[in-house]
DNA sequence: TATGCCGGGAA
DNA sequence: TTCCCGGCATA
């Protein structure tokens, strides 16, 4: 049953085109109407379309006017390709250069050969990198998304290069979204995984995590120059706090609480400032499925930006691409395991990493306790800054009282949930395992 | 009785 | 896969 809310699947509007302007080049827009003499005006996919068609189209240059065109004269999926198509010198266009795509200028067009000489705008660059391309390997809109390729410090030659580790890093931060406080309903998804065009509606909780995923990019670690470049600091950010609140977004960070949703530590760097290290530091996109990592925090968010997020609106500068990744220090000289997730913004004993390593300390406890029959407690360090409490606690977990009668239930624990923390009234604030009734993960064993 | 959480079902 | 809840085990 269609509400005739959205568009149909194959409307034709949205479609990004690139159109002859009048100075010659071609500039890319959108399809913002469609005016067919066809029998139902109203109908906007393409279904109805004739050769009289005529489209309305947007284009990304605020400079730039609405123009009608016929479908012969734009560019793009739906429409006419590049064969034949001349370019001027001048012409913005974008090809895949070491397996990125990157912008480059027209310098000539062989219309004979349909061969271009284009010179590649490198982001790094003072030397201007020139190619010869064909006319098929040239694209006149940008088919990664990116909006902001010339902004991104980014030493793509290098990207290509990376590889190695591949470790998954989990960043999910929940947002307590208040429609849902009380109820057992589940509430429409407020998740900050959303398409293009309904992000803006979200922003507010966005942003609340923004700030969250903003520490996890620590002030000590190194920092290409594009991030001081790039950053312009709100007037509320706090420059000597060491936060590294970074947003554009108006709001200041939130200043007394030392716990946010899921009851994050804002101020965990200035409980325990970290140890300098001069440890690498990887970048981890945590975009659902994608493994890609990089060294520096240009490129990362150069992948979030182009991979996943899709081109920028104009005057949009919520660095929304900090939400999609997380910082990691790959440790040199082998620190304590768990150190490294200080670098994150989930508290350590939630990262699942963590907790593997947890639950295999205990269960190799267990088993080192039936081999030698001494019932010797494990003693594991866990920092709990997490619960009000800023000293290291040890957490005991012993193999001796296991419960005969129930395996695969694991024995009640002593610690306090967070029912028993937070109580029912503040249930938005309980994880995520605790709401549904299963085995707590933030202050379980 | 309150709480923790397993198992399973719905979305 | 995520979310939710019945119901059992335990404190």
């Amino acid at each position: 049953m269609s509400t005739g809310k959205r568009l149909a699947k194959r409307s034709i509007i949205g479609t990004r085109v690139a159109a002859l302007a009048d100075d010659g080049l071609y500039y890319s827009g959108m399809i913002q109407a469609v005016k067919t003499p066809a029998p139902f005006p109203e109908n906007n996919n393409c279904i109805n379309l004739t050769p009289n068609t005529r489209y309305t189209v947007r284009f990304d240059s605020v400079k730039m006017k609405n123009r009608e065109y016929r479908d012969a004269e734009l560019i793009g999926p739906g429409f006419r390709g590049m064969t034949g198509v001349r370019l001027q010198p001048g012409q913005r266009v974008f090809l895949t250069y070491n397996g990125r795509e990157v912008r480059a200028d027209v310098q000539n067009h062989d219309y004979e050969t349909d061969e271009l000489r284009v010179q590649i705008q490198s982001p790094t660059a003072e030397v201007q990198i020139e190619l010869k391309k064909r006319l098929d390997e040239i694209r006149l809109l940008e088919s990664r998304k990116s909006a902001r390729l010339a902004d991104v410090d980014t030493d793509f030659a290098r990207l290509a290069d990376m590889a190695g580790d591949r470790r998954r890093a989990s960043a999910t931060i929940e947002v307590p979204s208040h429609h849902m406080q009380g109820s057992r309903k589940r509430g429409p998804s407020s998740s900050c995984d959303l398409g293009y065009g309904e992000r803006d509606d979200q922003m507010n909780e966005c942003n609340a995590a923004l700030v969250l995923m903003s520490l996890s990019c620590s002030p000590n670690s190194p920092r290409p120059s594009a991030w001081g470049g790039r950053s312009s600091v709100s007037p509320g950010a706090s420059s000597s706090s060491g936060s590294s609140w970074r947003s554009g977004t108006p709001s200041p960070p939130p200043a007394s609480s030392s716990f946010s949703d899921e009851g994050i530590a804002m101020d965990y760097e200035e409980i325990h400032p970290r140890k300098k290290r001069i440890n690498s530091v990887v970048f981890v996109c945590t975009w659902r499925g994608c493994t890609y990592h990089t060294n520096t925090c240009s490129a990362i968010e150069a992948h979030i930006r182009n991979t996943h997020l899709g081109p920028k609106k104009e005057g949009d500068s919520d660095h929304e691409e900090e939400f999609y990744y997380t910082e990691r220090e790959v440790a040199a000289p082998a620190p304590p395991p768990t150190l490294s997730h200080r670098d994150m913004c989930r508290p350590p004993h939630e990262d699942p990493e963590y907790q593997r390593q947890l639950v295999g300390s205990f269960r190799q406890g267990l088993l080192s306790t039936m081999q030698n029959g001494s019932a010797r407690p494990i003693s594991i360090p866990v920092t709990h800054h997490w619960s009000n409490s800023h000293s290291p606690k040890h957490m005991r977990l012993s193999g001796a009282n296991g419960s005969p009668g129930s395996p695969g239930r694991r024995p009640r624990s002593d610690n306090k949930k967070c029912r028993k923390v937070y109580g029912m009234d503040q249930r938005d604030l309980w994880c995520t395992q605790c709401k549904w009734k299963k085995a707590c993960t933030r202050f379980g064993d």
